[in-house]
DNA sequence: ATGGGCATGTCCGAAAACGGCTGAAATAAG
DNA sequence: CTTATTTCAGCCGTTTTCGGACATGCCCAT
């Protein structure tokens, strides 16, 4: 997974605990729980706490935390990711609020229904925690099988957004 | 070999045939020779005959081939290659105009004495040909040994030089 | 003279391993 | 005889690993 050189990040604190915000010059570049699998090298990465789109990430954030945003409007930057993992991005942005489906399910949206096995694996890479709602992709048989940020955030996302 | 992605292109007609002239912002990226190994993807290079450095390299490139310039003054980034690569190019930098040398006594000048074959292979993909002068690098025994726009062009630039 | 062995960083292709899965089949309970 | 659990083989994009091949030259043994 590569990223631009010239990014810059900062800590935001969460009711699930500090998540980390990158963003380029116009466009988010990736939401990682503290801690998560797969996270960035962030070695080249400035802070800047007062860039613009990343506090209007936070105010979203926030927002969403306490029920009030059911939806993200913002710039997304996906060029870390192949052709494949973009397309499986892209089709999470679907899944609406509340909602959940299964890998099959998805994969089938996409058009690889045999591709299941290999979606779970974009599907966990994807870089954009919450925005893109990879919590809401769960098993066939409706148990939890896996979130880059535990299970314990997963199951607390989607109890969030009332999903039994 | 990585390059940004806003980089520029332009073709030059040299004695030596085509070359690919190639620039970010305020750099020079590479100069390759049409057809030679190890030659960049230029799949996402727009082009642009205007850029001004690129223009000033055309002039100092017509000038070497007419016998009337000895040096260059360009600003090149060697961000592409990695340290050890680095290393070697900028000891390339160092040989003198009508001179040559041999790949031994280039190792032992960076240090390396041991690293003969690897500084071979770092000598042939120097991304800036006839600037980083790795035509003057020959064999221990006089040997041309291998050039990656072809011996007849490392030969035309030896002789060029007035190189015996 | 001639030939073989070795040191060294990097790239490239091939092959194998690895997953945020599933559905069917084999067992294990009740 | 149902209904849970467990097991297992395929699925396939990505990542990791591994083996060669190189723009050489020195040292030794034939």
């Amino acid at each position: 997974m590569k990223f631009a050189a010239s990014t810059v990040q900062t800590l935001h604190d969460s009711a699930l605990g500090p998540i980390l915000l990158a963003a380029s010059k116009k466009q988010l570049v990736g939401i990682w729980f503290a801690g998560q699998r797969h996270q960035p090298d962030t070695s080249n990465w400035a802070s800047d706490e007062h860039h613009p789109l990343l506090r209007r990430v936070k105010t979203e954030l926030d927002e969403y935390f306490a029920g009030q945003r059911h939806s993200f409007d913002l710039p997304l930057d996906m060029e870390c990711g192949t052709a494949f993992q973009q397309t499986v991005w892209r089709a999470l942005l679907a899944i609406p609020y509340g909602s959940s489906t299964s890998y099959g399910a998805l994969s089938t949206v996409i058009g690889r229904p045999s591709a299941v096995r290999a979606l779970g694996g974009a599907v966990g890479r994807n870089p954009f925690s919450i925005v893109v709602p990879c919590h809401r992709v769960i098993g066939a048989k409706g148990s939890l099988t896996g979130y880059a940020g535990g299970l314990e955030r997963k199951s607390a996302l989607l109890q969030l957004e009332g999903v039994r």
